[in-house]
DNA sequence: TATGAATGAGCCTTCATTCAT
DNA sequence: AATGAATGAAGGCTCATTCAT
């Protein structure tokens, strides 16, 4: 994959040209529905609220998108897609699991970290949706888990790590203290450095809490 | 913790007589409220729908709960506290701190997998909820992170533990990896034995994800 | 009929009484449906109107009807099941069926000239409806043509009127000629005397437009 | 009326050379609107839906048409004059008023029997209009009431139909039994041969509903 | 205590019409 | 003449909460 960075890296540059060319009251709203909902919350996020905050009528709104959850559901799509995108391209370029793991930590907490509404929007506001909303969100970080799961099993493969546990659960481990940590991160109010965690996260998820 | 246990369940059985003598229909509301979330999901679970199963006019509610939320947070609070005390319990009958968090872990995933209603409300519905109410789910919360807390703690003294990270992030890697666990298990329909991975997790936990 | 319909009007006034002691807001909220749907039309009447014109709250409209459209069949189902009794209970009382069938077209006529706001609402507005509700109507509307059917009927039995032609052509005959004649009439904005054509159209539909 | 056919159909020809050869997106819009109308009823036949049935942009209808209720009064006004054209043209063929009216009535049948789409937008759709449509739609039927006045008159004159009561309301008999009968049959889902009813239904207006 | 009828604020979505291209 | 993206007003309905009984 180290190969295609490039052209991948390109490729991405590209669509997102082309997007905001072709459709830019599409991003519009995108960008005006994750600032409403992280400023008022889920709830409180009309729909019109968000077609004032994009510059657009409501009625705009149903060009682009089929009803209020569909727009929910693709702010978490069109973000989720470059957070997984950048994660993706950081990790391959690294050589061994341990540093592709650390180096999801990291972004994991960095991309978030650098995004206060994104963060809010993700670990908190998003997560008071219905079922089918919540299927689609976890159909959408299905690539996100994949990448996770790659990672495990390219640790296997390297000998680095234990091949005795099923890999779900492993995964389960790592995304659940991701998730967990930015979580509380987020409702303590951001007041510590998230990234600083990543190293002493990776630390714990590799070696786990035994003593040596 | 062990001194004080005798108090602390005669405690909690002379607040729970008392409750169900004097309140029967807080115990009512209660219950109707965890079967009508589980069964239509939070959104569709109107005032009207708690008070008809609970066999009470929609105005009683009122004298028992001072808004629709309190009723959510009184839920939580009211199977929390069982779910805690139960735990702590059974902890505190445990030597080692190892000991003790495996027996954490089957009795997590025990209690949530022996009540199909519990689990959908606590693992998905009630997170469908504002921030306020997210915030004094948290505050019900403590408790039980002040039981893993101490379970970590007492692992430390042992020297079963490592000591070289800090007390809330091995926190957060345990809490978020069952949370996790048991909310992947909701969603896929209840359908493998979720009791049966505790002693897998406890391991992962314990030794982490690097091969010997 | 003629020895119950003492009874019958009874049996009527009781009905009558019990429904506006027991239910006055759903009597409020039908008259004050006749009265905006006559106003207004059908399509510019807002159920927030007929609330205001009724002294109600929009969502009391709600606790007695299942929607807007049960509001319009309400109020055909009252207005014409009043309707329908007035006039089985005179016609009940004339010895032939041609005496029938000219107190029958007198008090169509005459129900209807008597009360401005109910002829508009069923003869115009009442028209503009999907074909559910149209259907609703004439679900409706059935009993009417049952006592036309029941005069046709005996009126062949007295040998007063031709048996060769099949009583729904006949009655499709007279239910259009008065249906027809009344929207006449009120798209003349009621400019002529109705119940005074009463008899031209009787002796119409008896004896046809043949020279003697 | 005879004498001034020729002209009368010629003028109708021209007229339609014309229209076709310089409006030609008129005509496909009328022929679309029907289509829509009868297949979506009249509530959910939006003109985007009738500009897309007719292959033109929803923009383009409004170089034909002022609004949506033009389109309407347009498609009746079409439709009705071809419709009327056709009866006034047969019946002129008859030489009594009595053969007139059969053929009329037959005529008035077999064009609706002929033509679904047309007769559930007359018979259905087109009444769930408002006053104003209505009001136009009788503007358009006037010509075919006229018709119907003068076979009247005719037979009169001929000393067939009886003068004793005014024309009016004979029309209205008239008109309204055919009304009333088509209804019914579009109603009943055409089950039966509407057109086979058309001697029954002449006899009945004729001779009336009296035994000999 | 308990009732439940009544309230009324609040919002998503549709669709006829416009106008820059 | 033709397009179709954009507009934005408008309204049916829900449901948490109240209060007279």
């Amino acid at each position: 994959m180290n190969d295609y960075s490039f052209i991948f890296v390109s490729d991405v540059c590209l669509k997102e040209i082309s997007m905001k060319n072709n459709k830019p009251k599409y991003k519009l709203i995108i960008e005006a529905a994750v600032d409403v909902i992280a400023e008022n919350g889920y709830h409180a996020s009309q729909v019109s609220k968000i077609a004032k905050k994009a510059g657009v009528a409501d009625g705009t709104i149903y060009l682009y998108f089929k009803n209020k959850e569909d727009i929910l559901v693709s702010v978490f799509e069109e973000k989720m897609g470059q957070f997984i995108e950048q994660i993706a391209a950081a990790t391959s370029q690294k050589e061994t699991a341990s540093e592709k793991l650390l180096t999801l930590i990291s972004m994991h907490f960095g991309q978030l970290a650098a995004n206060h509404h994104l963060a809010i929007v993700t670990q908190l506001e998003l997560r008071q949706s219905n079922l089918s909303l919540r299927q689609q969100i976890n159909r959408i970080l299905k690539p996100y888990l994949g990448v996770i799961d790659g990672i495990i099993k390219e640790g296997i493969d390297e000998n680095l790590f234990r091949s005795d546990i099923n890999i779900p659960l492993i995964r389960q481990m790592i995304f659940g203290t991701l998730d967990e940590t930015v979580t509380n991160w987020v409702m303590n109010e951001e007041k510590y450095d998230l990234v600083g965690l990543a190293p002493a996260v990776h630390d714990l998820i590799t070696k786990g809490i035994k003593a040596s």
